[in-house]
DNA sequence: ATAATAACGAGA
DNA sequence: CTCGTTATTATC
C-alpha cells in the first residue's frame, strides 16, 4: 500500500494537484503542489479531501485544481485521496478565497467553516461512492429535473442511482449569469481538466459586469460591499482601481426591481408578466416592486433587493415564493436565517410551496452525521434549495440563482470563528461572484442594507404608505408617566397607564398580549421603590446598579458604592430593580390581570407560537412567539435599557427588536395596538411610530458617515498582548489615510487597537494585515494577535 | 515537526 | 579551504 515515492507513477494527464493544506498559519495561505499518483487519477478531482505530507507531518487538505505542471522543482506525491466525494464546490472555493481576502484570513480557516466534517458512514450509505459523469456540474441541472429528488431524510435514505440522471438538457451557462456555468467550457470529459478554480479570467469576460471579479485583483473581489462604488453624494469611486467603476454590476446587471414593472429590456410585456408573477406569489403584490422582483427571479436574472417587510408579514411564505420562482428558472437558492426558530418556520413554508424533497434545512442542532447527510444532499445537487443558519452561507447548490438573508441585523449572523465573516457579507459576495440575485430582508433595516441601496447595488422593496397604514397596528409612545403611581392596577405591574389600558382592552376582546422586556442582566439598574425615580450616583449622576441580589448599589460610571442612598425626589431609602427579568415581570403582570393566563418565552424556554386567546405573553427580544391571528396589543417595556447601551449599534438594535415585536400585532383596523414606553421624540421611537425603518436606517448611516463608523468606513480590530499588537501594526503597510485608534484595554491583560480606512481602501487594509500576520507567523515567536475586520463589537 | 540550507568556526 | 556543527527558514 504505502509504496515509496519512487515506485509511484504520476498520472498521465494533469499530474499536478494544487492543494490547500489545513494549517492555520497566514504565511502558508497559498496552494501547494503535489503529484497525483496514477492510481488516484480518477478520484483526485477538484474539491476532494486529500491527505498530504506537509513539513514532515500528515495534514488534511482540499484539492483545488489539477494542472499540467508546477513551478516547484521537487514535488511529493499526494499521500491519499480521503474520499472521491467532491465536497468543495468550485464556486465555494472561489467564494471562500474572496471571503478570506475580505476578512484578512486564511483560506483554510474559511474552508473549515464551509465544509462540514466528513462522516464516512453517511457518505457510503447515501450514494455510490465513485463520481459518475452525471456529477459534472455542467450537466447537473437539478432544479427542473423531474423524477425523484431524494431527500436524504432522517431515515436511512438509500438513493437509487437513477435519481442522479439528468433528464433535461443542459441549460446553465445560457443567459447573463454564466459565472458558474463557465465550468462547462472545461467540462469533465477529460478527467481532471476542471480548472474551475483558476478559471476566473475566462469567466469574467462573458459576464456583464463581472469584469470586476478578476481573480488576483483583491480590490475587485471585495466589491459586494461596494468598496469601489461611490456612495451617493459621498466618497468617490475606488481610488486607483481601473476597471472597477464602469464595469460594476450596478451599471451592467439588470436589477429588475423598478417599481411596478420589470426593468429589463428583454422583458416584453412587462406589465403582463408582472401580473403573472403576482399571481403565482400574490403576497409580493403588496409591494410595488415585488412582482417585478419575482419575475426577474423566475427569468433567472440577477435582481438584488433590500426588502422591508410589512408588519404582520408572513415572511417565510414570501421567501419560499422567491425560492420557488428561482427554482422555476432552473436555479438554486441559499437562504440564511438567524436561529432555529426562524428556520423551522421557513422550513415549513418551503415544504408548503415546493413540496417535499426540494429543499434541505440545516442548522447546528442536528448532529454531525445528520449535518453531513444534508450537506451531501446539497453538494450532490439532490435539492435546489438550501436553508439554514449561518453555516449554510457556504452551502453548495447547483447554479445558484438567489441568495437570501432574513433579519440581517441579528448578531447571530456574525460567525464567531476566524476570520469572523458575517453571513450578509458572505452572501453578497457570493451573489457578486456568481452573478446571481440577492434578497436582504427584515422588518428592520441595517446601516449595511441602507448602504446597498444608496450605492445602487440593490433596489428597495417596500410597501406604499397606504398599504402600510392598512397593515400597521396603532402605535403610541408613553413616557415614564407620573400618573403611574396613582393607577392602582398599573402600579403593581410597573406599567404606565396607557400600556395597561391597551393590554386590558385586548384581553377583554379575547386577544393575546405580548410584553417585550429586555433580557435579565442586561443592564440591571435600580430606581426608588416608592416613586420610581431612577437612582443616580450622588457623585457623578451616573446610573446605579445592583450586581447581586443583596449587594450595595454601585455606580455604573464611576464605580463608587452608594450604601446610604436616599431618593432625592421623595427621600425613600428602598431601591428596586428597574429592569426586571421576564419571569418577574410575568408574576407582576399576573397579579395585575387576575384570571388571565401568563406565559413566558425567553432564554430557557422559547415558545414558537401561542393560540389566539386572551393571554399575557412575556418574552425577551428574539423569543417572541407568533400569535395565531396576531396580538391584540404589544407592549415594549424598559426600553431605556436598550437605548442607553454604549454600543454603536444600540439604537439600530433597539429599532430592530421593536419592529420585530410590533410586527406580530394585528393591524390597527383589527384592533391591534403597540405601546412603547419611551419618549416619543427619540428617533427610534419616531421611526417605530411611522413604521419607517428606511428613514431610520438612512439617518443612522448618515450619522455613521459623519463619525467615520462602519459601514461607512471599514474598521479592523487587533487584539492581543500590547507588544504583539504593536509588532503587528509595525509590520503592516497601512494604506494611505489609515487611522489608528486606541489602545483600549481588553480582557486577560490584553489590549485592542482599531484601524480605520475608507471603504475604497478596505481591500488594501485586509491584504496589508494578512501580510503582516504572515510575516509574524513566519518567524514563529509570535504571540497571537486576533485580527478582526468588521468586528461585531465596536467600542 | 523536519528537512533543506545558510552560517559559522575550528583545524588542516 | 574543508568539514562538521549549529542556526534559520521554508514547508510542495
Amino acid at each position: 500500500m504505502t509504496a515509496k515515492s519512487k515506485d509511484r507513477e504520476p498520472a498521465p494527464a494533469l499530474p499536478v494537484a494544487r492543494v490547500c493544506v489545513d494549517v492555520p498559519l497566514p504565511h502558508l495561505d497559498r496552494p501547494f503542489d503535489y503529484l497525483v499518483p496514477a492510481a488516484d487519477d480518477a478520484a483526485a478531482q477538484p474539491g476532494v479531501r486529500v491527505k498530504v505530507r506537509f513539513a514532515g507531518q500528515m495534514v488534511n487538505g482540499f484539492l483545488l485544481e489539477r494542472v499540467e505542471s508546477s513551478a516547484h522543482a521537487r514535488l511529493a506525491f499526494l499521500d491519499k485521496v480521503v474520499s472521491p466525494e467532491r465536497v468543495l464546490d468550485p464556486e465555494i472555493a472561489r467564494l471562500a478565497r474572496a471571503v478570506a481576502d475580505r476578512y484578512a484570513g486564511n483560506l483554510s480557516d474559511v474552508l473549515r467553516l464551509a465544509v462540514p466534517p466528513r462522516h464516512a458512514r453517511v457518505e457510503a450509505q447515501a450514494m455510490p461512492a465513485v463520481p459518475t459523469p452525471e456529477d459534472d456540474p455542467g450537466s447537473a441541472v437539478p432544479a427542473m429535473v423531474s423524477g425523484p429528488v431524494m431527500p436524504d431524510g432522517p431515515g436511512e435514505a438509500v438513493d437509487s442511482a437513477a435519481a442522479d440522471e439528468p433528464v433535461s438538457t443542459a441549460v446553465p451557462g445560457a443567459g447573463a449569469v454564466a459565472a458558474v456555468g463557465a465550468d462547462d467550457a472545461v467540462s469533465v470529459d477529460v478527467p481532471g481538466a476542471v480548472a474551475a478554480v483558476g478559471a476566473d479570467d475566462a469567466v469574467s469576460v462573458d459576464v456583464p459586469g463581472a469584469g470586476v471579479v478578476g481573480a488576483d485583483d483583491q480590490v475587485s473581489v471585495d466589491v459586494p460591499d461596494m468598496d469601489a462604488v461611490p456612495a451617493v453624494g459621498a466618497e468617490q469611486a475606488g481610488d486607483g482601481q481601473p476597471g472597477s467603476g464602469g464595469a460594476h454590476p450596478v451599471d451592467a446587471a439588470p436589477v429588475a426591481v423598478e417599481p411596478g414593472r420589470a426593468a429589463h429590456s428583454a422583458d416584453a410585456g412587462a406589465a403582463v408578466s408582472s401580473d403573472a408573477s403576482g399571481s403565482f406569489a400574490p403576497g409580493w403584490a403588496d409591494y410595488p416592486a415585488g412582482p417585478a422582483f419575482l419575475h426577474a427571479l423566475a427569468d433567472g436574472r440577477p435582481a438584488r433587493a433590500v426588502w422591508s417587510a410589512l408588519p404582520g408579514e408572513d415572511w417565510p411564505a414570501r421567501i419560499a415564493e422567491a425560492a420557488a420562482a428561482t427554482v422555476r428558472a432552473g436555479k438554486g437558492v441559499v437562504a440564511v436565517v438567524a436561529d432555529a426558530r426562524d428556520l423551522e418556520r421557513l422550513d415549513r413554508a418551503l415544504t408548503k410551496v415546493l413540496g417535499d424533497g426540494r429543499h434541505v434545512a440545516l442548522n447546528a442542532a442536528a448532529g454531525p452525521s445528520e449535518r453531513y447527510r444534508r450537506f451531501l444532499a446539497a453538494s450532490r445537487h439532490r435539492v435546489p434549495v438550501v436553508v439554514g443558519t449561518r453555516a449554510v452561507m457556504f452551502a453548495p447548490v447547483a447554479d445558484v440563482g438567489l441568495v437570501v438573508i432574513w433579519d440581517d441585523g441579528d448578531d447571530l449572523h456574525a460567525e464567531p470563528r476566524a476570520p469572523y465573516p458575517h453571513a450578509r457579507e458572505v452572501l453578497l459576495t457570493r451573489a457578486q461572484l456568481a452573478g446571481c440575485a440577492a434578497l436582504v430582508g427584515g422588518f428592520a433595516r441595517t446601516g449595511e442594507g441602507q448602504l446597498l441601496l444608496e450605492t445602487g447595488w440593490a433596489k428597495e422593496i417596500v410597501a406604499t404608505r397606504g398599504t402600510l397604514r392598512a397593515r400597521s397596528p396603532a402605535i403610541a409612545p408613553t413616557g415614564d408617566d407620573p400618573q403611574l403611581a396613582r393607577d392602582p392596577g398599573a402600579a403593581t405591574a410597573r406599567l404606565p397607564s396607557l400600556a395597561w389600558q391597551a393590554a386590558r382592552q385586548a384581553l377583554q376582546g379575547g386577544a393575546p398580549v405580548l410584553v417585550q422586556v429586555p433580557r435579565r442582566g442586561y443592564l440591571p439598574s435600580v430606581a426608588c421603590a416608592e416613586c420610581r425615580t431612577p437612582a443616580r450616583c450622588p457623585h457623578c449622576s451616573g446610573p446605579l446598579g445592583l450586581a447581586g441580589a443583596r449587594s450595595v448599589p454601585t455606580c455604573h460610571w464611576c464605580g463608587r458604592a452608594a450604601a446610604a442612598y436616599a431618593c432625592p425626589a421623595c427621600g425613600g431609602r428602598r431601591l428596586r430593580a428597574s429592569v426586571t427579568g421576564a419571569r418577574r415581570t410575568a408574576e407582576e403582570l399576573g397579579r395585575a390581570f387576575p384570571g388571565v393566563p401568563v406565559r413566558t418565552s425567553g432564554r430557557d424556554e422559547i415558545l414558537d407560537t401561542v393560540p389566539g386567546d386572551a393571554a399575557l405573553v412575556v418574552a425577551t427580544p428574539g423569543a417572541e412567539p407568533v400569535a395565531e391571528g396576531g396580538y391584540g396589543a404589544v407592549l415594549l417595556l424598559d426600553t431605556w435599557a436598550l437605548l442607553t447601551r454604549a454600543d454603536l449599534r444600540a439604537a439600530e438594535e433597539t429599532m430592530r427588536r421593536w419592529l420585530s415585536a410590533a410586527a406580530l400585532a394585528r393591524p390597527a383596523p383589527a384592533g391591534g395596538r403597540v405601546v412603547v414606553v419611551a419618549d416619543g421624540s427619540l428617533a427610534p421611537v419616531q421611526a417605530l411610530l411611522r413604521w419607517d425603518p428606511g428613514w431610520f436606517a438612512a439617518r443612522e448611516l448618515a450619522e455613521r458617515r459623519e463619525l467615520g463608523f462602519p459601514p461607512a468606513a471599514r474598521m479592523a480590530s487587533l487584539t492581543g498582548k500590547a507588544e504583539a499588537v504593536a509588532e503587528l501594526l509595525d509590520a503592516t503597510h497601512l494604506p494611505p489615510g489609515a487611522e489608528v485608534l486606541g489602545p483600549v484595554p481588553a480582557p486577560d491583560d490584553q489590549e485592542r487597537m482599531l484601524v480605520r480606512v475608507s471603504r475604497g481602501r478596505a481591500a488594501e487594509l485586509a491584504r496589508a494585515l494578512h501580510e503582516a500576520a504572515a510575516v509574524r507567523s513566519a518567524k514563529k515567536a509570535a504571540l497571537p494577535v486576533r485580527v478582526q475586520v468588521d468586528p461585531a463589537e465596536l467600542l
